[in-house]
DNA sequence: TTCATAAACGCAACTCATTTGCGTAAAAAA
DNA sequence: TTTTTTACGCAAATGAGTTGCGTTTATGAA
């Protein structure tokens, strides 16, 4: 069984051609919008079937919502392994040249203590300029 | 002059009816959406006329863009005068109950030095939790 | 392997924030 | 006051994301 078999199983998800593929493609890229899946993606072109699947695979976890530079709906696929459980602390990269938005694994959000009356419960920290490649 | 009309002046916008309205809302407010403005304002029901106040206002930089929960376009009056050149690095809260956004002046965005190949231009910080009013 | 069932798919149509076009009105400059 | 530039208001378009519904398929039990 392949890796994105494997994943689909592990996240208790059905197995169709169409979803092999959209693992796949995940585990091959930072982030992906729908737009992204409909222009790489073989087995659909319908856009009701990806963004059901992105609500199926954000429901067991599978992928985060990580920011987009046009606010659009972005998913990355989550390395750390896995449940609901585990928290998405770890800072985001949009990229002003290709519009891709990287995880960044080795920078946290910030832990903000409770000010002016704030009551604090999340943070957020989004990074902006030119990703590796588009330098 | 009134204060409204005077901040129209001094970013060289002009003075009808609704802009003054308009500002004098941005005034009383922490940040507003399309929607939020076409409630409050007498001046017009015209979502358009709306939209361009807003552009004209985000070009000369009388307000600045914040996050906003359901990723509508919301803004905020800039605070500290003014033109284009002053940075926008404070963090915002989102507070999930009201769902308005605010400044928080008091916190800067972090300084993040280039990593792993990112070369990073701009952060920004993002809280969440329940503001003062609605605890 | 077969059958029942719950989930996934695909098509059409809808929602809703935001944008565009354009003719008219009004503010600021000459 | 006249000219010029910008704002307004109405209608219509755009485009991401959603909903409904009938059909198909994956899965798990018999």
């Amino acid at each position: 069984m392949k890796k994105a078999e494997k994943i689909l199983k592990d996240f208790d998800l059905r197995k169709t051609n169409f979803r092999i593929e959209l693992v796949a493609l995940f585990l091959n890229s930072t982030s992906l919008t729908a737009d992204d899946i409909k222009e790489n993606i073989s087995a659909t072109k319908d856009k009701v079937t990806i963004y059901r699947a992105l609500e199926a695979f954000e429901k067991k976890c599978m992928i985060h919502r990580v920011p987009d530079k046009d606010n659009l709906i972005r998913y990355a696929i989550c390395q750390r392994n896995s449940s609901c459980s585990h928290d998405h602390n770890h800072a985001h990269f949009i990229c002003n040249v290709c519009a891709d938005t990287f995880c960044i694994e080795s920078i946290n959000t910030p832990i903000i203590k409770n000010e002016e009356g704030f009551n604090i419960k999340k943070s957020k920290l989004i990074l902006e300029g030119e990703c590796p490649s588009c330098q």
